[in-house]
DNA sequence: GCCCTGTATGTAAACGATTACATATTTCCC
DNA sequence: GGGAAATATGTAATCGTTTACATACAGGGC
């Protein structure tokens, strides 16, 4: 490999002018830096990014510690990550990491010297275990709160998401509204419960814990949960599931047991994935912008690495929307035109 | 940040043996062992990856190139590989570029330094484009070739792929099939077109080229495909599109017709997105195994790295499988039990 | 007691860049 | 023309490691 050192001798100047008229820095004589890019052009010379950091101390790259995520929502996140990272000339440095306390930590250390800092998400976190993140760099929490230390956080508005989504199933007249909660311990589910149980309060129902299923986000977690509220002695007239994963097995569960939705029994979800307006009913969810989530996660990041001094510790939410099709209620069938069914998928 | 030299000072030993412990090179006493763990332990003392590598001249990071790909395809590339990456010590540093020439060779250029080698995907690009990819690092092409020089690929099996769901087309008795074809410059397009047409030449059908219709690999670009094919004067018996997307385009377009699929026209895709199975018929279509494939580069690649010597250059395909639903003929309804209809989609 | 061998440790030179400081050269003003 | 200021270039320290080589000390065979 041909380092700076030989670009030096080749021009026959020192390695000091070389770097400065790479990097533009100092003042060079038109003629020499002339001379010294061809050189390097010449001699194919591109500067090696690791003993550059090493000594400016600065990685430009971002680690993105993700728990083992599927579909859609992992390319949608580093979607919005590597599209701010990259245009402020950032690198990402990607490592899918057990969510425990151990995993993180040492995923973590593994990132020291090649990163400027990090973006955490780790969902089934308790807040406890990440109180003692090393915080030798600058740390985003994702999707999960840490209180105590001054690690920043974006998360999603899950409760008034939630809140929103119910307080539409009350708006239709449904007094009697199932929840499948989301896995234990994790955070996004448990705020969606939440505004599950405000919506309710402010509707003046009194809860009915017998209506809080269990639920795991996923498809078979989402099916149980609906064969079980089918078995009720007064069945819910709505359920609302905490994921449309679940939404989706619940759907399965009602026609199975050829129970009309949204006739007999409302549905609705949350996430809003792709598959959701293919439901049959399409499915009712709640809007999250992944992209968005990703990209503004990669912009507190950049903040706290590049005003380390006097950076107040932030905590921000990335807005919901609720989008209403005809798995609630009757609705103008939604019938996406073609052009706009899903985006493209490339190539495979 | 504490350094190797900060804990060798505080031990009352030089940095060499410091380093020698905490690599477990060469020969240290029990006791000097046992107490430059527990000081490096109290400082909580991370080794600078970045330093190390300098010196090592091995990062232990495997560079992605990737186009904007979209869903499924780019979190389950990436999910293969990031296991077999760490399966192996390795870590993943993740860019998007644009496929064109100059894109992946400015990409490249930014990762020396940072990697020991670099998975490409760049389905887009002319064979010709990629003949003078800077060799300076070991480098595994994914979903394309290149001819000339010595760089490995790994592909689809696209052609077989293609060749094998037509010539179910044919079995069923379809003697007039239609392609929509891939994006042009594509090489999976390309190769699938090949499969194609000698499916058809294996059946002795006789070609005709009006059935072979421009596409994008887009829903928007089935769609109008499939219009343009219902308005011709002999309409074909079976639609084969390139991918799945522009099968799904064109199932909307048939049942806006009042066309019945598959009694009027079979329909059937490639790549066997997650939404295939959901589709009203559920489509036909060709699997790719995604996760594997991206496993399989990296293993390539890391074997590029490790033997670089005589290391004979690879052309692998990984193998698709065919997956009959009923868009292209009477099958027992695949109707998936909730466990199975898809896999968990983590948290959000 | 001497030499040899082996084990334990230290010293210092790399790796490939950046950059503070020193030095040489030019410009230009009075 | 002399010196200050500006410009152009070079020297060498530095970043945090690893590692070849040197050194010190112990034990063992004679």
């Amino acid at each position: 490999m041909v380092t700076i050192k030989d670009v030096a001798r080749e021009a026959n100047m020192s390695v000091a002018t070389v770097s400065r008229v790479l990097n533009g820095s100092g003042p060079v004589s038109e003629k020499t830096r002339r001379l010294i890019r061809e050189v390097a052009g010449q001699m194919r010379y591109v500067p090696h990014s690791g003993a550059r950091s090493l000594i400016t101390s600065k990685t430009e790259t971002l680690g993105v510690l993700l728990p083992d995520l599927y579909g859609e929502f992992f390319s949608e996140v580093i979607r919005g990550m590597d599209d701010t990272a990259q245009r402020n000339g950032f690198h990402l440095l990607i490592s899918r990491a057990y969510a425990d306390r151990h995993g993180i930590e040492t995923a973590i250390r593994a990132m020291r010297g090649r990163v400027d800092g990090v973006v955490v998400m780790s969902p089934d976190l308790d807040a406890e275990s990440l109180l003692n993140i090393p915080s030798t760099m600058p740390v985003v929490l994702l999707c999960s709160v840490s209180r105590g230390n001054g690690i920043d956080s974006l998360t999603i508005q899950n409760c008034r998401g939630a809140r929103e989504m119910v307080g539409h199933l009350v708006s239709l007249g449904h007094r009697r509204i199932a929840i499948i909660k989301g896995s234990p311990r994790n955070y996004d589910s448990a705020e969606r419960l939440r505004g599950y149980r405000i919506a309710l309060r402010d509707a003046g129902i009194v809860p009915d814990t017998s209506l809080e299923l269990a639920g795991n986000f996923t498809e078979a977690g989402g099916y149980a949960a609906a064969i079980e509220l089918l078995a009720m002695r007064v069945r819910p007239t709505a359920i609302f599931a905490a994921n449309d994963s679940m939404a989706i097995g619940a759907l399965s569960a009602l026609r199975e047991s050829g129970v009309e939705v949204p006739e007999e029994m409302a549905v609705a979800g949350f996430d809003d994935i792709p598959l959701a307006r293919y439901m049959d009913p399409p499915l009712s969810s709640v809007h999250v912008p992944i992209c968005e989530l990703g990209a503004r996660a990669v912009e507190i990041l950049l903040e706290g690495i590049t005003q380390k001094n006097g950076h107040a510790r932030k905590r921000e939410r990335v807005s919901t929307k609720l989008v209403i099709r005809s798995s609630t209620g009757r609705q103008p069938a939604e019938r996406p035109p073609p052009q706009t069914l899903n985006r493209e998928m490339a190539s495979v």
